[in-house]
DNA sequence: CCCTCATTTCGGGTTTTTCCGAATTGACTC
DNA sequence: GAGTCAATTCGGAAAAACCCGAAATGAGGG
């Protein structure tokens, strides 16, 4: 991952409503959710959500598949990982110690969520 | 890390030459680095940079504490650490098969990184 | 083909971000 | 305390993001 992709990434994500979408279909990964529904769920407007949608699938975050008639967006588990391996590699590209400590410290919170 | 903290850290880092100020003080982690020289480095005005610093520092992204005369700012490598915490826990919290995928691919990652 | 449902596009007005020069503050030196 | 260097604050203008109602598009069903 570029840095201007990145940009977009944290752009992207850089919005209440958006990361909450986000956050939403993380949960639902790997099925999608229909734009409407995410709507209802999220409390916003047909059409604001609808901008929302496009910034986080132009920034390569979700897909946007038809089903029928509706259109269920899904998050990209892919992206996460590459902004994961964006930050972590931009640390260690200086200072590998610190990747070592931020893995360490990285497990034991994987450890927590995971249970 | 909530929320709201994880949005003002996406929008901290949501900016070309802010990011790219971030870069740089991880290079230079755990030293700082004072603000005019990174204005050099980055062909930014004094003004602007200062503004961009305070963003970042605003995020918790940095640091920033006087030596002599200037301010050195230094990248708060647990802000790393917390956002990664952040992308994944939300990522585990619905499905924890998906992190194990994605910390086997940040292995790799950072193997590659850390030559 | 008409109607309906799901979603997007459009137009606008409001708010926020961004930038930089000029002036200011703070710290150190003599 | 005058001079200097480092950094921030201030003012205001240009650009971008944001929101939402109304209209348009697209897919199915009758």
């Amino acid at each position: 991952m570029d840095q201007d992709s990145a940009i977009d990434a944290f752009a992207a994500l850089a919005h209440p409503t958006r990361l909450s979408v986000f956050k939403l279909l993380v949960q639902h990964a790997p099925d999608g959710v229909p734009a409407l529904t995410i709507a209802e769920r999220l409390d916003a407007k047909p059409s604001t959500l609808s901008g929302h949608l496009s910034v986080l699938k132009r920034a390569g975050l979700l897909t946007g598949t038809r089903h029928q008639r509706e259109i269920r967006y899904a998050a990209r588990l892919d992206a996460i990982n590459s902004l994961v391996g964006f930050l972590l590699s931009d640390c260690c590209g200086g200072k590998v110690q610190n990747c070592k400590d931020i893995l360490t410290l990285l497990d034991a919170e994987v450890e927590r969520g995971s249970t």
